[in-house]
DNA sequence: CGCTTAATTGACGCTTATCAACTGTGGTGG
DNA sequence: CCACCACAGTTGATAAGCGTCAATTAAGCG
């Protein structure tokens, strides 16, 4: 009604697309019909006519690099960004200049929803590895929307459950210790990227530094550390530079629940 | 399309409305049309004709007392609530059991986003004084959002400024001290009531108990206790059981912003 | 007017931040 | 290929902030 939904040139963007101007480069590799995400993300439930709405306002762009800004805390505020492949995480500037990390997102999050209503992104957008992203330009989205109402309450559902998780990991994640965070932490991270896992035990490859979880646990550096060191001695995992090993993958999913 | 939004009989609800069998008694108290916050609530925006079919799919709830539930966390999500008058808040059991605190409510809010996308509402959703509110069906609601763009652009800004306010708000505040996590709130206090003041000082008279507001600043009824008293002794505010005075708002502002 | 609960105050301890030193790691250039 | 550098990560010592426990005072309610 307000936007047509036509065409898919998004006319001059300039901001999100690669520095190195690699935008699109890998189109055909991963347009909706072939992504193995057109289920579980937006496109989830979608008849093919409608999907076909959905891949006509979108473009794959990438593949960022990793410290690569998929969009700026400076940029105007257009489009969301489904992750299809890699992982990415969002970061502002505090009141005294430090960097807080502030959500992570793994193949088919949706990142730039805490943007929606305003005129600039609140945060910088950073790959955290090589990451291909779906661009969605939010007015577009919009429009779509109104003709397919599957879309809409799907986009609804996603804000909801995005509350949700803030609510139950970081507000009432302030009355639980460092530790018990990062046990939480890391179970969120099994379901999300692909565990090896042989019978109890298993690893995750992090896509992120040990300072970035910190920042995102709400802990300094020292202290993330010394509570792996601890789970270590405890027998619960092996911490490595760019992994971590869980010894008894039980144990974790044990201790946060209580 | 999918769902047909004329009446507003809504069919059954029997969980929302108030114990003593008062919804919709001071319906013509407030209906839209009347309603001062027409402007500022959903209905933002809208032209006579769409605030018309707003109206339609709403109904005015209460009052409820100081206490009372408007819905509790048993309950199928079927509404939001928009806060007529009064003030509400919702809260949730933590894992010991203990009741969390995890928003307050104020004229013209919208309560229930959080449960967006879940079968049941999350939380327990209490009337802090004397409250009256008014219903939104969300499956009409989200029917009427697909005929008309503006109250779906509505919505989803609200959302985003849920997740921006919550962003700013509990996740950066776990990082600065109890005593500026208060100021920072008392300023939201002023912001959303109307405080009277007189030159450079007024008051907020709180809804909410003390304990309410420890548990939503992540703190000890015993910490916030000790952080009112030290305010008082600076010369800042003077505390009092059911109400703060400002004695001094400018270094309010300057203390938070820091 | 007494009861129940909220709020305050004090003493103490624990979790985590802070500061500092050291180690490991990856990248660069000779 | 190795030496060097920059920086992430670890470890230790110390302290600040807040939680916990206990006792007291104030406030709301029948």
């Amino acid at each position: 009604m307000e936007k047509n939904i036509t065409t898919s040139e998004g006319g001059g963007d300039g901001q999100a697309a690669s520095p190195q101007g690699q935008a699109a480069k890998h189109q055909s590799e991963l347009d909706c019909s072939k992504c193995e995400a057109r289920h579980r993300c937006l496109g989830e439930g979608l008849s093919e006519e409608q999907l076909l709405g959905l891949r006509k306002i979108t473009r794959t762009l990438g593949p960022f690099q990793p410290g690569e800004a998929i969009f700026r805390v400076e940029g105007k505020f257009k489009s969301l960004f489904v992750i299809q492949s890699g992982a990415a995480k969002i970061e502002t500037a505090s009141f005294e200049g430090a960097k807080l990390v502030d959500g992570f997102f793994f193949r088919d999050d949706l990142v730039g929803l805490e943007s929606i209503g305003a005129q600039q992104y609140g945060h910088d957008a950073i790959a955290l590895e090589r990451t291909l992203v779906c661009e969605l330009p939010f007015n577009q989205l919009e429009s779509l929307c109104s003709f397919v109402p599957r879309l809409q309450r799907k986009l609804l559902i996603i804000l909801g459950q995005k509350i949700r998780y803030t609510n139950e990991t970081i507000v009432h994640g302030r009355y639980v210790s460092g530790e018990k965070r990062l046990l939480f932490f890391l179970q969120m991270l099994c379901e999300k990227k692909i565990i090896k896992k042989n019978d109890n035990t298993g690893s995750v490859d992090l896509p992120m530094s040990k300072g970035d979880i910190a920042s995102y646990l709400g802990l300094r550096p020292e202290s993330l550390s010394r509570v792996l060191t601890k789970l270590q001695s405890d027998g619960i995992i092996r911490n490595h530079t760019k992994k971590i090993e869980f010894l008894d993958i039980k144990a974790i999913l044990q201790q946060v629940c209580r």
